[in-house]
DNA sequence: CGTCTTTGACCCGCGC
DNA sequence: GCGCGGGTCAAAGACG
């Protein structure tokens, strides 16, 4: 999908929620999966919500690593309980959300899709942007990436700051957005804007996938 | 000394 | 036009 002109990308959410107790793979084997659904889920622009819906569900699907949890569904072998328990849960989430088509904000996965606005007069160009939900203590979750704060801001109606991070790679205009839930402090939202360009900055277990396929997430 | 965080100021879009 | 609120900047300080 491509940013042309004088059009602004509206937002497109994928929220999930993980395990209570998160290992620094958590995030990122999630945001793998959102970020895939999320890029099928933006190459399907501008189809109705329903089309995005059934290629946002094939996409989810159709990874590697909820194919092998679904085709071991009934007892499934786990590198990771945690890692898979969360691709479990997101994958459940979004048949459920989208079966039910119930998404109300209280739901800890939230697919939405709008249509390119024109906006007159100016340039105006948002990065896709994805977030999800994670039930954490600590507001930064090790993501592979390294961020520099740049700015924090109380939010209106919320009594926690919102905190606002960059990608510290050169000509990696990434940034983050880190915020606790109102109505639970436990939760922390992470939202992604923008696309890396290049591989996380620290090594990951063996358990992980390469860097080769982190970098596509982003890509 | 370099890097990162903090924080007040500033900018800009939006609603009234 | 004005005020509000979210997002960003940048100077100063903290820290290793």
């Amino acid at each position: 999908m491509q940013n042309q002109g004088l059009f602004e990308e509206q937002d497109m959410g994928f929220f999930t929620t993980f395990p209570q107790s998160l290992t620094p793979c958590h995030p990122l084997m999630a945001s793998h999966q959102s970020l895939k659904a999320f890029n099928t889920a933006a190459d399907a622009l501008p189809h109705s919500a329903a089309n995005l819906s059934e290629t946002l569900l094939s996409s989810l699907t159709s990874h590697k690593h909820t194919q092998h949890l679904l085709s071991d569904s009934g007892r499934p072998q786990l590198l990771s309980l945690h890692r898979s328990s969360s691709n479990f849960r997101a994958l459940g989430e979004v048949k459920e959300c989208l079966e039910s088509k119930k998404m109300s904000a209280e739901d800890h996965l939230r697919v939405s899709a709008m249509k390119m606005k024109r906006i007159k007069g100016r340039r105006k160009v948002r990065e896709p942007r994805f977030c999800f939900k994670t039930k954490s203590d600590v507001d930064v979750l090790d993501d592979g990436y390294k961020w520099r704060k740049y700015g924090q801001k109380v939010v209106k109606n919320t009594q926690h700051p919102r905190s606002y991070y960059r990608c510290t790679q050169d000509n990696c205009r990434v940034k983050k957005r880190v915020e606790r839930l109102a109505e639970d402090p436990r939760m922390v939202i992470t939202t992604y804007e923008g696309r890396h360009v290049h591989s996380p900055s620290h090594d990951l277990d063996d358990s992980q996938p390469p860097h080769s396929q982190l970098n596509d997430f982003f890509r």
